[in-house]
DNA sequence: AACCAGGCGCATA
DNA sequence: TATGCGCATGGT
């Protein structure tokens, strides 16, 4: 893999396997549009970028400092080797039907904060009306960044807020439980920079302390936001296709990447028929 | 007009 | 330990 820097563009060559679009609309996140020209805009690492490809390429184009190339290669989770993970998962044949329908996804490497409160918003929602909430969330409480993006808000920031004072984003009953996740957060009764790391064990048992969070947004919080590709999201889409497919279990060929795994069966499942 | 949406907390047994 | 129900909001 290689980079090309400037102030405007980031450009790593040689990403395979990529799909941009893939990656970017598979539910995993919930802040990036395509634009009429096919570019994908949105807000990451700090930055409101337009990100498209070459093949290969990946092309971020933005407003960037020295050493940011270094953020957006985390984000995408280009240390990892999909190319060889996916040959392996591909020796199960329902997954090889899922990575050959939808090949590129990978998983992002998001800020922990935001894909942990990201994912106690999408409980019991859609994915349209998950992503309202969180623009409103950023709208009215992210910093601004000009040109009508906007960051996503501190935990410091939500834990000061009441729950009335989220009335504007129409998140319904799960108000109360973004302002016990900031305030734990802020706090430091849940630490999110340990659990990339601890045993994963301990890191769910961490994050189910806050209200709203059980075991399938803390696998998501790990899987999305901690770089925790064990992880393991159970949702309905991912039940039925345990129930239909895998009643014994996800396949050895998964095993230490059932997250990777379980993202291009998810996307596979909602998308056929 | 019911039913559903990348679930979870709580009551009940 | 294991079910079942209610939950805010909005779309079909």
């Amino acid at each position: 893999m290689e980079t090309e820097f400037n102030k405007n563009t980031i450009i790593f060559s040689g990403v395979d396997p990529l799909s941009v679009p893939l990656t970017l609309d598979c539910g995993q996140a919930f802040r990036w549009s395509e634009k009429s020209n096919g570019e994908w805009h949105g807000v990451a690492c700090g930055k409101a970028v337009d990100i498209s490809q070459n093949d290969g390429e990946l092309i971020i184009r933005g407003s960037f400092c020295e050493g940011d190339e270094a953020l957006w290669a985390e984000y995408f989770d280009l240390g990892r080797d999909y190319g060889k993970i996916c040959e392996k998962l591909k020796t199960d044949s329902h997954l090889k039907t899922a990575i050959d329908a939808y090949p590129g996804i990978r998983i992002l490497k998001q800020e922990p904060w935001e894909a942990l409160c990201s994912f106690i918003i999408s409980q019991n929602n859609n994915i349209p009306r998950i992503k309202g909430i969180i623009e409103r969330l950023c709208l009215n409480f992210g910093e601004d960044l000009g040109g009508g993006d906007f960051t996503f808000p501190t935990a410091e920031k939500l834990s000061a807020l009441t729950v009335d004072d989220l009335a504007p984003l129409r998140s319904g009953f799960r108000a109360k439980y973004i302002i016990d996740a900031a305030q734990k957060v802020a706090s430091g009764e849940v630490d999110l920079k340990k659990l990339s790391s601890c045993d994963i064990d301990e890191a769910r048992e961490e994050l189910i302390k806050i209200k709203g969070v059980g075991a399938k947004v803390a696998e998501c919080a790990l899987l999305y936001g901690c770089g925790r590709v064990d992880a393991f999201p159970v949702d309905v889409w991912v039940r039925r296709i345990m129930a239909e497919l895998y009643p014994e279990g996800l396949p050895e060929c998964c095993n230490g990447v059932e997250g990777i795994a379980q993202q291009y069966l998810f996307h596979w499942r909602r998308n056929v028929e």
